[in-house]
DNA sequence: CGCTTCTTTGATTCAACTCAATGGATGTGG
DNA sequence: CCACATCCATTGAGTTGAATCAAAGAAGCG
């Protein structure tokens, strides 16, 4: 990286979360435009990182928390054996750093699966403003809250689930999710390898290919490397549901 | 429970954070005796709630955080079926309730495993005393980010191991846990049912019963109903890491 | 172009599930 | 106090979905 480009970059860090188009989406969401100034004090853009880089590192000091402006990054942890275990995937608007908070250093990995931008709100700062702009303290315990609740929606997805209602699931998810940040819900490009998806849903590649044929073959998807196009939405959306055998109903479910 | 004893905890429901053994694990932790005395006032009480009776169901209104002071809940969500899928055990000290805040209602069910008592703290007057004092603020991000980091673990136990991994995981996460409470780390009771450790974990019951046969004869554990004694803890640890093909370190492990 | 990495496909195996039956504990009513 | 019902847990037999093992094909990269 050349001096000129650094240059560059620095006056294009510059970036203001009132000039930016996912707002409504991100952390500033919901806040007024003198709020929103305060905000553009604190936050601090990227120049972009490559596939590959980390945002972050397991036991790295907690800087900041991290919102996707583009690309998008893999969140993962380490079992004991030094074996990686996916814990999610960030899109545009997506705010990651949250595990951090607890014990003030990162509990996981963070990194970009394509070339990605991201903006940093740093945490030293984000105490005193939260103090100064409740809306906006209110909104980090909302994304916080809402990173719970996706997780838990994710542990019913991978408990108790056959591989092929984990995959449906996890390829309508993707969609809802690209949709809401303005892409097209049946067409879009996967930025994850076979084997972070399998790693991610408990799986193993094989069967993770095997699957994409498989729904390929019954025309529910169409399927190209990373390209992907959902052509029967409605009957993905039915297989995340797991037609299993309704007696199982009586045993769980509640009056 | 006679009628004096009523009287006496409905005197006692004027519990305060300030003489309760738990603050210093429960929400209160590290707060100066000042700040615990405003706290106090924000603080309710209950009466003990019986075995099935709920904390608060799915599309409940956010009125509070609770804090189990005594006994132990379960939190499940529902599928698309109705059935059950428990996401969390929480016992005294631990605070529940963080689901709701993004919209508003509560996304689960909490449910008393046994006799239980707990505290409130209302969710409407919980933004004021967080900007009274900063000290609380920290400490309810840092609860919810624990939270975060606890269903990533768990996200780990259940996604990639044997069905005896996650259940020596489960017997050691809930030994360590009793054990901060100050209570014994090797013999103590498990207030869920079999159905209910084999659902949380993924599981079905009869393999839930088999494996704790399995490890009885191996000699890891005694159990008698719902009493278990860790006879081998160090061997139950070892069995958590999962002793898998060390081939799989290479595809997975970072650098 | 050769090397490595990622993906697909096939054959086989096995861990956990399903189905089935029994055993034990608790509770209720006669 | 016992007979009966209900619920929960245990145990056995047989099945199966996804893993493992193996190999070949395709894509990316220096």
């Amino acid at each position: 990286m050349t001096t000129s480009d650094q240059v560059i970059s620095i006056s294009k860090l510059k970036t203001s979360c009132s000039t930016c188009s996912l707002h409504e989406l991100c952390l500033p969401r919901g806040l007024n435009s003198i709020d929103l100034e305060k905000l553009d004090h604190v936050v601090k853009g990227s120049r972009p990182i490559q596939k590959g880089d980390y945002l972050f590192r397991l036991n790295d000091k907690f800087n900041a928390f991290y919102a996707v402006r583009s690309g998008s990054v893999k969140a993962y942890i380490l079992n004991e054996l030094g074996e990686e275990q996916i814990i999610g995937f960030y899109f545009p608007g997506e705010v990651l750093g949250f595990d951090a908070i607890d014990q003030n250093i990162h509990t996981c990995f963070a990194m970009a699966l394509e070339t990605t931008t991201y903006c940093s709100i740093p945490y030293d700062r984000i105490h005193d403003i939260c103090m100064q702009i409740p809306d906006l303290q209110k909104q980090m315990f909302r994304l916080i809250s809402r990173e719970l609740t996706n997780e838990n929606k994710m542990l019913l997805t991978i408990n108790n689930r056959t591989a092929e209602e984990k995959l449906a699931t996890f390829l309508i998810s993707l969609s809802t999710r690209l949709h809401k940040l303005g892409y097209s819900a049946i067409e879009f490009n996967l930025p994850m390898s076979r084997q972070e998806i399998a790693n991610y849903l408990g799986l193993t590649i094989e069967t993770v290919s095997r699957l994409l044929t498989k729904f390929q073959r019954e025309q529910l998807i169409q399927i190209d490397k990373k390209e992907i196009k959902l052509t029967n939405l409605s009957e993905l959306h039915s297989m995340c549901e797991g037609a299993r055998c309704p007696s199982a109903e009586g045993k769980n479910s509640v009056a």
